[in-house]
DNA sequence: GAGGATGACGTCAGGAAC
DNA sequence: GTTCCTGACGTCATCCTC
């Protein structure tokens, strides 16, 4: 019953929150009446999750003094004064540590959920980064290198090819010196020329007609 | 009496930890709740914040004398033990909550350094899979067509050239040498040799001329 | 029901920022 | 100096679990 509630403030702001004092007798012991305390709402409970605290560091922080103490019975003049100022301060810092846990809460929650997101998107990417490897696996050295390789052995033959027909030509005899290690070569030598086509994807040849004749 | 240890499960520090009650008595003014036992205690504010935490320890705990000095009458005797029940069960929860609060903490800094990890693991992996992207954009149009356009465009050339020569041949007649195989014989209106002029620039190269039309 | 765990709070201490 | 902020603590209320 003693805690109450803070009036629905939501982190965007927190003016204007009436802080109940806690009438806090303060001083060495507040003691006194068991239930002194006035000005109390019972909290609903409302099951805030707050989640904060995280803490850390500790050092000793020593503060051992005992000077001022007020024994003799005829001193208000200042400690009044004292007194209230002391209860303003707890006020705002009781405001203060509210915030403060708000703040805190909030940061965690979004660190998580950051957090959440970006697992999300390491998955994703993880997995279309896979698909791409293996995109780029299957495309070069079938697609690629496979066909160039081809294509310049083919080269490779039709140069020997001509080489050789040339040869023959400066020659200037018969016969058909080109064999063609590939298929009989002669009658045309287009059996070498064949050409499969090279379309989507490596279906068979289609044997596209060779343009010549 | 009051002074045990927390279990210094905490690996950054094996200290033992020697923790003094606050004697509590407390009482917080409004948290009196059912007004429990006024237990006055006078404590005087000794700020006995353990500091525990890193280092520090031992940590001389004196002053902690009996609390039930009650020599005056006593004609509650249940309420002693009440109360001993009472802070029993206060220094227990002082220490759950400490190792709670440690536990948190840890859980926020874990979180915390695995979002730091996946975010630099999401980072590698996004330009890794943007290099992928590029490599596989610019294998499949540019290296792969423009250099098989080269290669087949020359085989064609070849192909013509071979051709000629064999016609040469075999017509065994007057003899015009088709010299070069590399550039010359073109305009024999076979179209097959189309001109190279959009290979160098990054052109779309999308529609991926077919090289007979 | 007893007991542990935890959210929330108020308080203090000490550093930061004005 | 002053205020503001926040880590750490102790306490209470409450939720689970036994």
């Amino acid at each position: 019953m003693p805690v109450f509630h803070y009036p629905a403030d939501s982190q965007t702001n927190g003016t204007a929150i009436s802080y109940i004092p806690v009438s806090s007798q303060s001083h060495p012991q507040e003691s006194g009446g068991p239930s002194s305390s006035p000005t109390r709402q019972p909290r609903g409970h409302a099951t805030d999750p707050d989640c904060n605290d995280l803490d850390h560091e500790a050092l000793p922080t020593k503060m051992d003094e005992d000077e001022d103490e007020d024994e003799e019975e005829e001193e208000e003049e200042g400690w009044e004064d004292e007194e209230s100022k002391r209860q303003k301060r707890l006020e705002q810092n009781r405001k203060a540590a509210h915030e403060s846990r708000q703040r805190k809460k909030i940061k965690y929650q979004q660190l998580s959920e950051a957090l959440e997101a970006l697992r999300a998107e390491s998955l994703q990417l993880s997995q279309q980064s896979q698909s791409m490897r293996e995109q780029l696996a299957a495309t070069r050295p079938t697609r690629h290198s496979q066909e160039r390789a081809r294509l310049e052995e083919e080269n490779q033959r039709l140069r020997q090819a001509l080489l050789l027909a040339l040869q023959g030509l400066a020659e200037d005899e018969e016969e058909e010196p080109i064999e063609e290690e590939r298929e009989g070569g002669q009658g045309e030598g287009h059996s070498a020329l064949r050409e499969e086509e090279e379309s989507k994807e490596g279906n068979t040849s289609v044997t596209r007609a060779p343009m010549l004749e």
